[in-house]
DNA sequence: ATGGCGACAGTTTGTCGA
């Protein structure tokens, strides 16, 4: 089973995700960033290039999706416990083939400190908490991620640059490691342990073209099952196309 | 800390993202 994520950066504006499903194929796709509102998702394209979809949509931003092609597809839950007073679409989960799929979009937290700062490392507890308990299950769960968090100085072409800024500051990183120490695996980082490679090129400056990237959209994969991972990569080419997202798509094959 | 670019809302400028 291969599963990909990818940050679409509003999918109606982005032909180029059909694309890209019918040239790879992927068996599940998380997107993030539909920047739809629920009844502006394109299903009917997406069923055309063969996909059934479950989507959360919202005005303007945020906005999550689950793709897949597998006969399997459950609904399990469409909000991350803990606040019911969120209201912005970033969470999803289905079960896909006896794959638990969670799709998130992590707030990106900027400017920081500050409020937003405040909900995103609030959200990231709830993710936590919540992802304790999916541990709890015993069957494999993969949790699929624009986490808007750069792990490591091995995850920025220009570390210094983004000290102070949401993504990298130290409670970020320490989320993220506290969440990692819990029991998942970064299954991309565990395949290429010691390379930069980058999921994230932002629009200005030729920033592609020079590859001055961030890595920060991840597969985590509960760890009695990391060892399932078989393959994985960046589909880097994808950034480089006309009217694309300033994410590329990221996927591991699991061995089941 | 800013810059710079792109999408969206809904009108021509503001907000957000990373």
């Amino acid at each position: 089973m291969r599963i990909a994520t990818y940050n679409v950066n509003g999918i109606n504006a982005r032909l180029p995700v059909l694309r890209w499903l019918s040239e790879t194929a992927p068996d599940v796709v998380c997107l993030q960033e539909l920047k739809a509102l629920q009844d502006r998702f394109p299903i009917g394209a997406i069923e055309d290039a063969g996909y059934r979809a479950i989507w959360k949509g919202q005005k303007s931003w945020n906005g999550v999706a689950i793709l897949t092609r597998c006969t399997e597809f459950q609904e399990i839950r469409r909000l991350l416990p803990s606040d019911d007073a969120d209201e912005q679409s970033r969470y999803l989960e289905a079960l896909v083939d006896g794959v638990l799929i969670g799709c998130l979009y992590l707030p990106n937290g900027n400017p920081a400190p500050g409020p937003k700062f405040d909900y995103k490392l609030r959200w990231f507890d709830r993710l936590t908490q919540h992802a304790a308990r999916l541990l709890a299950t015993q069957t494999p769960v993969i949790l699929a991620d624009d986490f808007n968090v750069i792990p490591t100085e091995l995850d920025a072409s220009n570390p210094q640059r983004w000290l102070h800024d949401a993504l990298f500051r130290p409670e970020s990183r320490a989320a993220y490691e506290q969440l990692l120490a819990s029991g998942w695996i970064d299954s991309l980082r565990q395949l290429t342990p010691t390379e930069r490679f980058y999921t994230y090129w932002d629009y200005f400056g030729r920033a592609y073209q020079r590859n001055d990237g961030l890595r920060i959209d991840h597969l985590l994969v509960n760890a009695p099952f990391a060892d399932q991972v078989v393959d994985g990569g960046v589909d880097q080419w994808v950034r480089g196309w006309e009217k694309t997202s300033d994410h590329a798509p990221a996927w591991i094959k699991l061995a089941l």
